[in-house]
RNA sequence: CGGGCGGUAGCUUAGCUCGGUAAAGCGCCUGGUUUGGGACCAGGAGACCGCGAGUUCAAAUCUCGCCCGCCCGACCA
């Protein structure tokens, strides 16, 4: 449980070194394949809940489609197969003699392809739209280089794809979504994102626009946190999805698709994390509150085990995840081994707090210790989570706020990368060749999105022409 | 996929140059002493030395191929 990587002394290997020895995730052997243990997993289930919520609320329903795509399918949008080509998976050779396959069988990197040829059969009148769909399921992404949790050759996710009678609903859908995306980023993970249209080279292969959330880790690199997009007709056109609209004319859908992946759960690490390991938001904590009994003899022992199994009805009564640690090990080792895990409340129990009837609260922020009254402890540490909860988020607003800059030249621009990260907004053409310049220029830089409210003021920071847009620059992972 | 480095017990590593009975710390098991911030003592289990070939009387050690991981690039939820 020792010697986990100092963040500051080697960031990345802070990142592997929390996951693993927190029990959230390993490497399977398999290359750029991972194991998600029940730690990680149950963190991944809690925004699987929280999302699904919302978009059944919404209307949307869960639908499962295949993991093999048939080539011929897979191909028929250029773009699309354009920019997913070259990280595709092939099935080619099946049964006990391997034999080849008359036809290669993708396995799905994203399923808009399979759903759209699927989805045509259920859609022939305006009455049967919008078709609001979504998948819970993992793909396959032949990744070069892996990290666990952010890029893995598979991953798990949902992918949504809605289909509409309007552009306008098609894209009132791609913004609900958003929305919901960044709930899920601020209120449940605790990161602050900016969001916005992505540059058209950052755009989904396929696309008319993609709309992004983007978040910044405590390297001062940015995540990509989520994703919805606008198709217009061209996922319609190519898979022929088209229905009779109110005069009886013929017309092409206009879809949409959208997704957040386990990546969110290797944001959550890196968004919160420090030197003594994960800080999990209460919303999302598989374990909300651990409490640690302490005790010298039989005696104290059985006074403590009453006290506890008092608390313990009470939280349960109170809706609060936790978990009594009867290890037999020295309460100091186990103070170690929680901060490691990142549950955001501790209480320290023993015989004088069952005595007095109170127990020592200690908070995984501030590590302060709190003595508190055992009378109406759910309640206490329901309000207490729900602070947890707002001061990481504050907490995250505030790095990212010392982390962010407004300049003005492309050379302030080289400058700052060299020495810093964090989020620099800058006018922009709109010309792709100053997108890639930026990007060559300062060390891998992109544009990360576009600030949907704020009219751009000044020249382009590249080519110096009057600016088009206000962007967010950043690397990312 | 290119360049560099590595893989020995669950984990971190020594041993490899110069071939000769596989080691340590942590973790794990048992017993005891302990327990309000990472305990101590004693005993014990645990290794196809990444996989496969080759050289040799003999390979963790030398050679070749493959697999997996790390770092740097190009590609990405």
């Amino acid at each position: 449980m020792k010697e986990v990587t100092k963040m500051s002394d080697d960031f990345d290997r802070w990142y592997t070194d929390v996951i693993r020895k927190a029990e959230m995730a390993d490497w399977s052997g398999v290359r750029g394949m991972m194991v998600v243990r029940p730690y990680g997993w149950a963190m991944w289930e809690a925004i699987t809940r929280a999302f699904d919520d919302m978009i059944k609320e919404s209307g949307h329903e869960n639908w499962a489609f295949p993991l093999l795509i048939p080539q011929q399918l897979l191909i028929k949008e250029a773009e699309h197969i354009e920019g997913f080509g070259p990280e595709v998976a092939w099935v080619t050779r099946a049964g006990a003699a391997k034999e080849e396959l008359e036809e290669p069988l993708a396995v799905r990197p994203t399923s808009e392809t399979i759903v759209g040829h699927l989805i045509r059969r259920y859609i022939q009148s305006h009455r049967d739209l919008p078709k609001l769909t979504n998948q819970w399921n993992s793909v396959v992404r032949w990744e070069m280089r892996s990290r666990l949790f952010l890029r893995s050759r598979e991953f798990w996710w949902q992918e949504g794809h809605t289909f509409h009678a309007s552009a306008q609903e098609a894209r009132d859908e791609v913004a609900l979504i958003l929305g919901y995306y960044r709930s899920i980023a601020e209120d449940w993970l605790a990161v602050p994102v900016f969001g916005g249209k992505k540059s058209p080279a950052e755009t989904f292969a396929g696309a008319v626009y993609t709309m992004t959330l983007e978040g910044l880790m405590r390297d001062g690199v940015a995540l990509q946190m989520g994703t919805s997009h606008y198709f217009g007709q061209n996922f319609a056109r190519a898979y022929d999805i088209s229905f009779s609209n109110k005069d009886n004319e013929r017309e092409l859908c206009y879809s949409t698709s959208w997704g957040i992946s386990t990546r969110l759960v290797g944001a959550l690490v890196m968004a919160h994390g420090d030197d003594s390991g994960l800080i999990v938001p209460p919303r999302i904590a598989p374990i909300q509150v651990v409490i640690v009994p302490i005790h010298r003899d039989p005696e104290s022992r059985a006074k403590v085990e009453a006290f506890i199994g008092g608390l313990a009805t009470e939280l349960k009564a109170a809706g609060i995840r936790h978990r009594v640690d009867w290890r037999d090990e020295r309460p100091g080792d186990k103070y170690a081994h929680w901060e490691l895990k990142g549950v955001p409340l501790r209480l320290n129990v023993g015989a004088r707090d069952a005595d007095a009837g109170t127990v020592e609260m200690v908070d995984r922020l501030s590590r302060q210790r709190v003595s508190v009254p055992a009378s109406g402890i759910g309640r206490r540490l329901t309000d207490e989570l729900e602070a947890f909860q707002k001061k990481l988020f504050e907490r995250a607003l505030v790095y990212r706020r010392e982390n962010t800059f407004e300049l003005a030249t492309l050379d302030e621009v080289v400058a700052h990368f060299k020495e810093r990260g964090g989020f620099v907004w800058v006018p922009w053409s709109g010309d792709t060749e100053c997108e890639e310049r930026i990007k060559a220029e300062a060390g891998g830089v992109t544009i990360r999105t576009i600030d949907p409210d704020a009219r751009p003021s000044g020249k382009c920071i590249v080519c110096g022409k009057p600016a088009e847009y206000r962007v967010a620059l950043a690397k990312a992972y």
